[in-house]
DNA sequence: CGGTTTATTGAGAGGGCTCAAAGATTGTGG
DNA sequence: CCACAATCTTTGAGCCCTCTCAATAAACCG
């Protein structure tokens, strides 16, 4: 039975403005399915890949590391990414992925991929938004590493995956499941397993986050957001159905 | 008398395979030119902009700031690179730009840009590729700056913008044109300008790199990349004419 | 229930930062 | 072409955030 890749073109839709065609197009791609163990590299690096993995559960990393081996993560990805997209065009560009939580993967060809992409333009342009909505958000990490102290960094981040989960509507007290470890959130934000616990602890204490038990806890959202000195613009957000771009006629 | 738009047109094909028709297609795109003092911000953060910026001369910066206003610099970039040409996409990604030196800018609508890509979509897949090949270097850049110390850390960037400027290429002493002050260097490996300076005699002491009257100078380029941990794999420099992809027909 | 991974806590060290000030360089106007 | 201003580079001293090393407690897993 074929996978479903509802989540996948979801994600396309949400950004981009797709035909019926188009979509039916996507959701008729060809895939696999495959479960993965946490804490599996199920990418390696150097390897080449002929197929894009999309994530349809669990939490999976980008990520590189130095020459001793010490990881940093430099992209999270949920339900509905597609942490190499970018390698239909760029096939040799190969990044590692791990999986951070148990996850399952859809991994659709690159053949079939460019196959869509050159009769429906419109995808091809869908796949290049997601692609740069991606580089915005790494981009935005440098900034969080390279200038901020440890407790705003983590809040931040818990900052940013909440609005990618789409957890922080409503008012009150925003939760999502998260499953890390903290020596994982500590390759992610660039700091000692131990320095994440301490910071972890100090945020509590300060009644602004929990991090515990796979689950991020926030009770006041206004507060963390300001404590993190966070802005969702650079996520796209806000983007509304009206406001979709089409360059593709 | 309108700008040349021949270097962007390079690095296009350098990366992508694209027809006569569809090099003059971009070739032939309307183009206003302006020249920006070294130090001047001259795309702020916010502002909604209509138009992508292509470096003609100089070096330009991308950057983010933190709330007390320190920056973070995620990109440089230089003669043929147009830093935010994802805007045509994603318009409300404005991402604010920096001349670092005295800079030629070459300044193109999206507009135009659209009409093209629409109409030839082999130069839009080349503008994807081109967006994909930057996001790789922002990764390896939140890689530099999370986990290198601040000696491997310079050596890591000074090696890859010789890479970029082409400048590594025989044997004996490489050597480019870098005109930045020691404080820009800085908000690029995020250290004070205080730490650069200390780090960067350092490496001059050990004879690895020279780094002044905005010029780097590498006598032995082997022994700088084995110091930086550099590889240059993730910027594509060994693109053969050959292997050029292609997916639109 | 035993074994392994993860979380937590302590003590000490160090890389990089802050504050401060003196040189060197560059640029500008007269 | 000089003089002055502004910017940039360099050096010193002391401190602090984060890391390292080490050990125990807790949680998870089969």
């Amino acid at each position: 039975m074929k996978p479903d890749l509802r989540l996948f073109a979801d994600r396309l839709t949400n950004r981009s403005r797709l035909s019926e065609v188009e979509v039916r197009a996507v959701l008729d791609l060809p895939a696999r399915m495959l479960k993965v163990a946490a804490r599996r590299d199920f990418v390696r690096l150097g390897e080449t890949v002929d197929h894009v993995s999309v994530v349809a559960e669990g939490v999976v990393a980008r990520f590189g590391q130095n020459s001793e081996g010490e990881r940093q993560i430099s992209a999270f990805h949920i339900a509905g990414d597609a942490p190499d997209l970018h390698t239909v065009v760029v096939p040799s560009d190969t990044v590692p992925l791990l999986a951070l939580s148990e996850a399952t993967i859809l991994s659709i060809p690159h053949t079939a991929l460019r196959v869509v992409a050159a009769r429906y333009p419109a995808v091809a342009e869908a796949f290049w938004r997601d692609c740069s909505i991606d580089a915005a958000i790494t981009a935005n990490w440098v900034l969080n590493v390279g200038r901020r102290d440890a407790q705003t960094r983590i809040a931040h981040l818990l900052c940013e995956m909440a609005v990618r989960y789409n957890a922080h509507v409503g008012g009150g007290e925003v939760s999502y499941s998260f499953p890390l470890t903290q020596l994982q959130l500590a390759d992610a934000v660039s700091m000692t397993s131990i320095h994440v616990n301490r910071s972890l602890r100090a945020l509590a204490e300060q009644g602004l986050v929990t991090f515990s038990g796979g689950r991020v806890r926030i009770p006041d959202w206004k507060r963390l957001v300001h404590r993190g000195e966070f802005e969702d613009d650079y996520l796209q957000a806000g983007w509304q159905p009206g406001n979709r771009l089409r360059i593709m006629d």
